[in-house]
DNA sequence: TCTGGGGTCCTAGGACCC
DNA sequence: TCTGGGGTCCTAGGACCC
């Protein structure tokens, strides 16, 4: 019999910026996305504030004034960090574990016997918490989707934790949780139910199965079978190999030159490269596409993309850029103002081994060699400190249409330059 | 004025084949 | 009026996740 823990870290991004500051403790906390766009994490809070997921962040400044809210740019540096000292405590607790997101793992429990796994994950909260300063909440379960379950519902209790190990434990929760909080169900199959009169998690268990499966395909059926305590979703305690990879960004102010779109294109497709290499794989074609913004439309919109084959796969950045740069020349028409662009790959291989050929195996043994010392050197001494000329006018300026950060907190554990201070 | 980024999976429908 | 019967492969779009 199959039974999973699901931990997580409440209002993750939130805790991370209180960990470094304690005078946070007792405020309202909120972090927000990339472009200090919209609010992306909240504390309980900020919650009760009325500050929804995803609120644009111009429609609650004045909210966030009047209550003294702790406003974040999105520290991405740090958050990684924390969540990686967070996974190696979890390995010591149950090495058969799945990071499933930046802040969430599930682990296997099966070896805990049953009366001790409240315990258990007691402790393995407490540690977290004591070596990381992250408050988490754990849900156990004999399935991926009520695992889940019970880690939201352990939200609401003092102790952090929920065992929904037993059916009948499983029933009384499920008896008044509400269907949009159930893993995998989302606004259109809410609705869905909603007309049927089905409200809560119970009923949904109790669904005929091939009914769910025509009303939210075969997801739907997967979730009635989970929240009967059957398995379908495994525990993949190796990360599949990635499908595709995108870098994407709406700009820090809208893009009307042809010249900065070149720029965010070159800059796109330079990251892009960074992380195809350090995945090692590669690809054989880019889409490029380039948009205004579609919550402005009172002015002339538009919307493009292109995909560009390239005639080897590659992880270069300079042969990427290249693709790019030829996807902005096809796309590219003034008289518009563009709110985001993006790179994007599919079909993702591994990096072909040269030919040893009688000609240009040296090209790309030097191109490789080229950036093996730009990914050392962007490694050693920060992101950018050496970057393609194409992607802009100089190291580490910054170029209007870059991304806004402007409440970002130091990045305390990965900078040596931006330690925390005692007085 | 100001509204994120990066993934996965599933299905329907078209193109193409014999 | 009425126009075969399967297959496979690919892609676009929808839904969902954090």
């Amino acid at each position: 019999v199959t039974a999973l823990a699901l931990i997580d870290g409440n209002s993750f991004y939130c805790s991370c910026e209180r960990v470094f500051d304690a005078k946070l403790e007792k405020r309202p906390v909120i972090v927000l996305s990339n472009n200090d766009g919209c609010a992306v994490a909240r504390t309980s809070e900020a919650k009760a504030l009325g500050i929804k997921m995803g609120q644009p962040m111009f429609q609650i400044r004045d909210l966030c004034r009047e209550n003294k809210v702790a406003v974040f740019s999105s520290n991405y540096a740090l958050y990684g960090d924390m969540s990686r000292r967070m996974n190696t405590i979890y390995d010591t607790f149950s090495p058969d574990n799945e990071i499933y997101s930046i802040d969430e793992t599930f682990l296997d429990v099966a070896p805990v016997p049953k009366g001790q796994r409240t315990e258990w994950a007691g402790d393995l909260r407490a540690t977290t918490r004591q070596w990381t300063g992250i408050p988490c909440s754990v849900g156990i379960g004999p399935t991926k989707t009520l695992a889940k379950l019970a880690n939201k519902a352990s939200k609401h209790l003092p102790g952090g934790v929920l065992d929904l190990s037993d059916p009948r434990e499983q029933a009384r929760v499920m008896a008044d949780f509400p269907i949009g909080d159930v893993w995998g169900i989302g606004r259109a199959s809410q609705a869905k139910l909603l007309a049927l009169g089905i409200r809560f998690a119970g009923q949904v268990r109790d669904m005929d199965s091939k009914l769910a499966r025509q009303m939210m395909t075969v997801v739907g059926e997967k979730i009635v079978h989970e929240l009967n305590g059957i398995p379908c979703i495994a525990l993949e305690t190796v990360a599949p190999q990635r499908k595709g990879c995108a870098v994407t960004r709406s700009f820090g102010s809208r893009v009307t030159m042809k010249v900065e779109m070149e720029q965010a294109v070159a800059g796109y497709a330079t990251r892009l490269g960074e992380k195809l290499r350090r995945h090692n794989l590669a690809t054989d074609q880019v889409t490029v596409f380039m948009h205004t913004s579609r919550f402005n439309d009172d002015e002339p919109q538009r919307s493009v993309s292109m995909t560009v084959d390239i005639p080897e796969a590659t992880n270069d950045s300079l042969q990427l850029i290249k693709a790019g740069r030829r996807a902005v020349d096809n796309l590219w028409l003034s008289g518009f103002r563009y709110s985001k662009a993006g790179i994007i790959t599919q079909d993702l291989v591994r990096p072909p081994i040269p030919q040893r050929a009688l000609f240009d195996n040296l090209d790309h043994e030097r191109a490789a060699a080229v950036m093996a010392a730009m990914d050392e050197a962007n490694r050693r001494w920060g992101r950018a400190t050496v970057v393609p000329a194409a992607t802009m006018g100089g190291p580490k300026k910054s170029q209007s249409f870059s991304t806004k950060f402007e409440m970002r907190s130091p990045r305390f554990t990965t900078r040596w330059d931006e330690l925390p201070e005692c007085r």
